[in-house]
DNA sequence: AATTTCTCTTGCCATATGGCAAGAAACGGT
DNA sequence: ACCGTTTCTTGCCATATGGCAAGAGAAATT
């Protein structure tokens, strides 16, 4: 069990090894071809998924039919439209593997008898939950108080993996800005 | 119990009869001048309310000093800091009433006890954050693929009390845009 | 009622970022 | 290795929004 992949995400310390032998085998081992959909636009998500290989893009569609990324994913992450997920109705995005990937996957009535049975499991979900929140408001503020510059240089500090790993445009819309421009900011920083 | 006003917020159908006279009574009534701060940064949020009465806000200070909105509150919202409150950590936000309030706070302990014991609590509970996540993420969608004068609109259309009950300065901190341009976005869309 | 303080409006000009289009470069399939 | 597609860069100009400052108006304080 220690050497199980799933270990790395639910840390002794948290958990006893009982509750990890309860907790782990729930889970199953996923593979998603590149561009292959976790979750597409309209469907109500079933599952939630730890990221163990690859690179993961969930994207919104606006009003002008542009994409817009929202978030992304690589090893370690929980990939979750918490959404959907937990009020059971259907997504406004889509979440799309960018390369070969492999995941663990939890449905949602496996995951409620988890939630509601053992105490730790409910503790770090709830969690990960106010994590992204933290995460998605400083993105927020951010958005309005650094210029686009700035935000980027704050992504590849703080996601140096997913710059290099992500095409130009999708990075763009994630930080609110054109691929032009994003082009500009890398040249102007290239040249400090 | 069922003409408390906390009964508006806990409804039955969610809770039994039963459940409800335990939840409710472990809540306390509140009040707040105009003004005082029901959460100040750096502090760690040991609380959390429903508003009953008045107009609450919270904000960030960013790096130059400038503060911005990150919410507005009044009757029926809960108000809460989830990270700091979940997460035991000080907040980088204020909170702060725009008028005087009457609340009713729940503080952490109570609420742990609460959420462990009481299933449908805990449902209502994430159903909670999980909302403010949508609308959050709504927010920030709005942020990059809307124009300020339609993010404006919006606000106007879901919350309409609260642009008639917030300072001009501190609605447009909120949509990312400076007093001075929500000033003339106003003066277009009267002239429309 | 007078005074101070805060909020809102307006003008002038500056700047960040967008839109479009063309070419260059990189990538992917056969 | 080749061709077609997608991604990235760059130029030119347009536009949304910001910065500053002055005045008008509203609200709070004495």
């Amino acid at each position: 069990m220690q050497q199980h992949f799933l270990a790395n995400i639910f840390k002794e310390g948290q958990f006893t090894a009982q509750e990890l032998e309860t907790i782990i085998p729930r889970f199953s081992e996923v593979r998603f071809e590149k561009n292959a959909f976790l979750l597409a636009e309209g469907k109500t998500a079933g599952n939630y998924w730890f990221v163990q290989q690859g690179y993961i893009r969930s994207f919104a569609i606006d009003t002008e039919g542009d994409d817009i990324s929202t978030n992304f994913y690589t090893t370690g992450d929980i990939v979750i439209d918490w959404t959907s997920f937990f009020l059971r109705k259907p997504t406004r995005e889509n979440i799309q593997a960018l390369t070969d990937c492999v995941c663990w996957q939890l449905d949602f009535e496996t995951f409620q008898q988890l939630f509601h049975s053992i105490e730790s499991f409910r503790e770090a979900g709830r969690k990960r939950l106010v994590e992204s929140y933290f995460e998605l408001k400083s993105h927020n503020i951010s958005m309005i108080s650094d210029q686009a510059k700035d935000r980027y240089k704050r992504l590849v500090k703080e996601k140096p993996q997913i710059v290099q790993n992500v095409s130009l445009k999708q990075i763009a819309t994630y930080l609110g800005i054109t691929d032009t421009s994003l082009s500009r900011i890398r040249k102007e920083i290239a040249s400090e």
